[in-house]
DNA sequence: GGCACACACGAAC
DNA sequence: GTTCGTGTGTGCC
């Protein structure tokens, strides 16, 4: 059975470095993006989920404990994720290290940063070059600096 | 299925 | 600063 019985909610809005959507089906987290939609489906977890991002973002530390939907994704792109969330608040790491814990090439571990769908959520940003750059950004690498800022990492 | 190519890197020159 | 090695995903064929 594979009844289309979810109901895909989205909700857009403005923050301080851009517009932010979230996606959800039911209780369960889909996409966030930087982009502004005009589609607007609330529900009660949405409104919750917008709600954490909102504080986070004024700098409150948030602990997002919500369940993100992995099926489209390969089990290494979830291996990656899943490593990533294990990085602290305010705290970086580099590519380089990231890749040695999903035991691939740093190469390998910006590709899949690079199609993070939950960005903030899992901390992507809290990833920078081993150099000290700041290495990319999917919604742009103002945002990152704006979000290490945020989280009073030293240096931003 | 296979293969070529693109990449949010890093290390070596 | 440029060049080369590198692992994974994607899109061709």
């Amino acid at each position: 059975m594979q009844s289309e019985s979810t109901t895909t909610y989205m909700v857009s809005f403005k923050t301080g470095p851009g517009f932010i959507t979230v996606e959800a089906k039911d209780n369960k987290l889909t996409r966030i993006s930087f982009k502004n939609t005009k589609e607007q489906r609330e529900n009660e977890f949405i409104r919750k989920l917008k709600k954490d991002i909102q504080s986070y973002l004024r700098g409150e530390k948030v602990s997002f404990g919500y369940p993100l939907d992995f099926s489209s994704l390969t089990p290494f792109q979830i291996k990656v994720f899943k490593l990533l969330q294990e990085v602290p608040y305010s705290k970086t790491i580099s590519y380089k290290e990231l890749a040695k814990k999903a035991k691939t090439s740093p190469r390998a571990a910006g590709r899949i940063l690079a199609s993070n769908p939950f960005p903030v959520i899992i901390p992507c940003h809290r990833v920078i070059n081993s150099s000290g750059a700041l290495g990319g950004f999917s919604g742009g690498l103002d945002w990152k600096k704006y979000l290490l800022k945020i989280e009073r990492v030293e240096g931003f």
